[in-house]
RNA sequence: GGGCCGGUAGCUCAGUCGGUAGAGCAGCAGACUUUUAAUCUGUUGGUCGAGGGUUCGAUUCCCUCCCGGCUCACCA
């Protein structure tokens, strides 16, 4: 049904816009005025892939997209105006968001509307101060930063921008809010990420004009300047008649006061409702952190944790090491591999699962201390706690013990809580209501034997607890799977897991794991059967595994060659026999215990995430139009005409 | 892989018991010199995820497929 008779209908306005368009879709310059006469009525109709200008943007997929067809000719009117350069990078901000604000907010004189007059300038007799009204000089203030709204107000416009200290600002709101109250004025919204730019039109007409008004014979008509733009502006930082501070946008030697940096030419999300759709989220993390100031905020906190981690390990002598992430024989963990293949050398290689052998092996060479935060890869499935790619940290220290670590473990937990969240205690999760659970960091965690577990949780009795038959049958009542080939070991662990997660909301180490399901822990010195181990749940979800390390070689041999048995037996998740590995005990290591400790979930706990998805910028996906479907291809657009 | 739910304008979403779709925001245009989700007025914009079937007619009903979310199973 070409050529819609319905269009017919519109205003001198949108006929005047579908010419332009279909002029610039004709490939013909954009500039010029509109033209007088009827023009043919096809751009909005048949809209084709739109390349403005060949030279600039040949090879970005463009959509056809009426929004992005208008921006992009600003962009070229941009580039007339400014002899040639459309994306220019001469502008130097002198002041962040959080410094300009900081600098007034802690003066209770400063609470109030000011006049701000120009540093060294002299007074302007012809606009003097109002009378009664606070002068405050301030320096020439040269700020940039994203446009999410603007607000056109007749001849003054105000343009809410955000910089990278946007998650400082409501804490600085808050401080100034305090100061507020205290002299009598009326409280005002906290939450706020985006400091203001503020433009009268007296102050520069032109560059005003240009950016806000629709401007007849330029070459673009319409205002320039669109939400989503990176701008940098310069002037006064001044406080408006509502207390709201600003940077008073004021032209100098010649200097536009408000130039457009970085033109977006896709548009912004919905400004009030945002970027909802959690897979637009994900893939498009750009927008996300753009429109989403939780998101930047978890992020900031990840950051925290890590370096807190960093400084935590660092004050007790700990050295950070990176060890390969390629593997040529599985170990350290049980869990599937991704392969991969190195082609010169003709050879399957893995990617690592753990990091745990190659740190031991640093530790029989005299690291005594020593940690990595790093990727391990596990190709199994997807959920809201497991990622394909995860951050683990494992760390090792001779002469301790998994016990000393369970100290070590709180203690670095509770400062992390207290650093980033700022309280021991945090919420997190949500129970069957919906209310978060309370978490309570504060050492000492709860401490629980799989044994007890079994018995408080399971209902088994101290007598079965050694029984396969009845673990498995009790199993089955209570509705667990458990694989058919699992040992008995196995069969405990993965008992007292489905049975207790639940009651581990608080963080408790449970310990006392079977020796078969720990090839590279050490045997307990009493009991033989059980390794001298422990896993910390909170929240209901592993957060930590450590253990006393096996160093007996004669001993690790052997459990290696029990973990081929079962790998005969049909368990997909053993060990291979690491020889090297042992020969490396061989030359002894000292007594020693290690650690990991999975990031992501630690930041979840720390940050309120519910998804690991949340905690990692780009969370694996399937690609973008994976499998059929018309997708835009990466090709570039052909060229209108 | 199984189950449940979903895909409608650039964004957030309504709607159509089968007769080719609406709102808010964004855009365009008008008014407005201290707003802050500005407001008021007018207006543009859609292959209703893709393909096939039934039908005079499908965005709606049926089938298949694609994509996503939640969830179960393995795993940290």
């Amino acid at each position: 049904m070409p050529g819609s008779p319905r269009r017919a209908d519109r205003g001198p306005h949108q006929r005047a816009l579908a010419a332009k368009l279909a002029a610039l879709a004709d490939g013909a310059p954009p500039w010029g005025r509109w033209p007088s006469a009827a023009p043919a009525r096809r751009g909005l109709d048949r809209m084709p892939p739109i390349d403005i200008d060949p030279a600039a943007i040949t090879g970005t997929p463009l959509e056809r997209n009426a929004l992005m067809a208008q921006r992009l000719a600003k962009v070229h009117a941009l580039r007339q105006a400014a002899a040639g350069v459309a994306y220019p990078n001469d502008f130097a901000p002198s002041h962040t968001a959080a410094q300009a604000m900081h600098w007034f907010s802690s003066d209770p004189v400063h609470l109030h509307p000011f006049v701000a007059l120009e540093q060294g300038a002299p007074m302007d007799l012809e606009r003097p101060p109002p009378a009664g009204a606070p002068v405050v000089f301030s320096p020439r203030v040269h700020m940039a930063g994203r446009v999410l709204a603007i607000n056109v107000k007749g001849k003054v416009a105000f343009l809410r921008v955000i910089d990278r200290t946007a998650a400082e600002l409501p804490g600085l709101r808050a401080a100034e809010n305090r100061a507020r109250v205290a002299t009598g004025l009326p409280e005002r919204d906290v939450q706020v990420p985006t400091f203001q730019f503020y433009f009268s039109r007296d102050d520069d007409p032109d560059t005003f004009d240009r950016l806000f008004k629709p401007t007849e014979g330029a070459p673009w008509e319409g205002p320039l300047c669109d939400v989503g733009d990176i701008v940098g502006g310069e002037g006064l930082w001044f406080r408006t008649r509502t207390g709201e501070q600003s940077l008073w946008l004021k032209s100098a030697a010649g200097r536009p006061a408000l130039r457009i940096l970085t033109k977006a030419v896709r548009p912004l999300p919905d400004k009030f409702h945002g970027l909802a759709d959690k897979e637009t989220r994900l893939r498009q993390r750009y927008v996300d952190l753009v429109m989403n100031q939780d998101v930047r905020e978890i992020f900031r906190k990840r950051s925290m944790v890590l370096r807190g981690v960093r400084r935590f390990l660092d004050d007790r002598g700990y050295v950070e090491v990176e060890t390969p992430m390629m593997h040529t024989s599985l170990g350290g963990a049980a869990a599937r591999p991704f392969r991969t293949h190195h082609n010169a050398l003709d050879m399957p290689l893995y990617l690592r699962i753990a990091p745990e052998l190659h740190l031991k092996r640093l530790v029989v060479g005299g690291i005594e201390r020593v940690y990595e935060i790093n990727r391990n890869f596990r190709n199994e499935g997807l959920s809201q706690r497991h990622n394909p790619e995860f951050t683990m940290l494992e760390f090792y220290r001779a002469y301790a013990t998994y016990t000393d670590l369970m100290d070590e473990v709180e203690a670095l937990i509770a400062e992390l809580a207290l650093q980033v969240c700022g309280s021991t205690t945090v919420h997190w999760g949500s129970e069957a209501g919906g209310t978060p659970r309370e978490i309570r960091l504060a050492a000492p965690f709860a401490r629980v034997r799989i044994a007890d577990g079994l018995q408080r949780w399971a209902g088994i009795a101290e007598a079965g607890l050694g029984d396969e038959r009845v673990l498995r049958a009790r199993a089955a009542e209570l509705g667990v799977h458990i694989d058919g080939h699992a040992t008995l070991g196995k069969v405990q662990v993965e008992l007292f897991e489905a049975v207790a997660e639940p009651h581990l909301v608080q963080p408790t180490f449970v310990y006392e794991y079977p020796a078969e399901t720990s090839p590279l822990a050490r045997r307990n010195d009493r009991d033989g059967g059980v390794v001298d181990r422990f896993e910390l749940f909170i929240g209901g979800i592993e957060i930590s595994n450590a253990f006393s390390e096996l160093n007996d070689p004669v001993d690790q041999y052997q459990r290696f060659a029990h973990q081929l048995d079962q790998r005969a037996k049909g368990d997909e998740e053993t060990m291979d026999l690491d020889i090297d590995y042992v020969r490396a005990l061989e030359y002894g290591m000292p007594p020693a215990a290690g650690c990991g400790i999975g990031i992501d979930r630690l930041v979840m706990l720390l940050s309120g995430a519910e998804s690991i998805r949340e905690v990692i910028l780009f969370p694996h996906m399937r690609p973008e139009g994976a499998g059929g479907g018309e997708r835009p291809s990466a090709e570039p657009a052909p060229v209108a005409g």
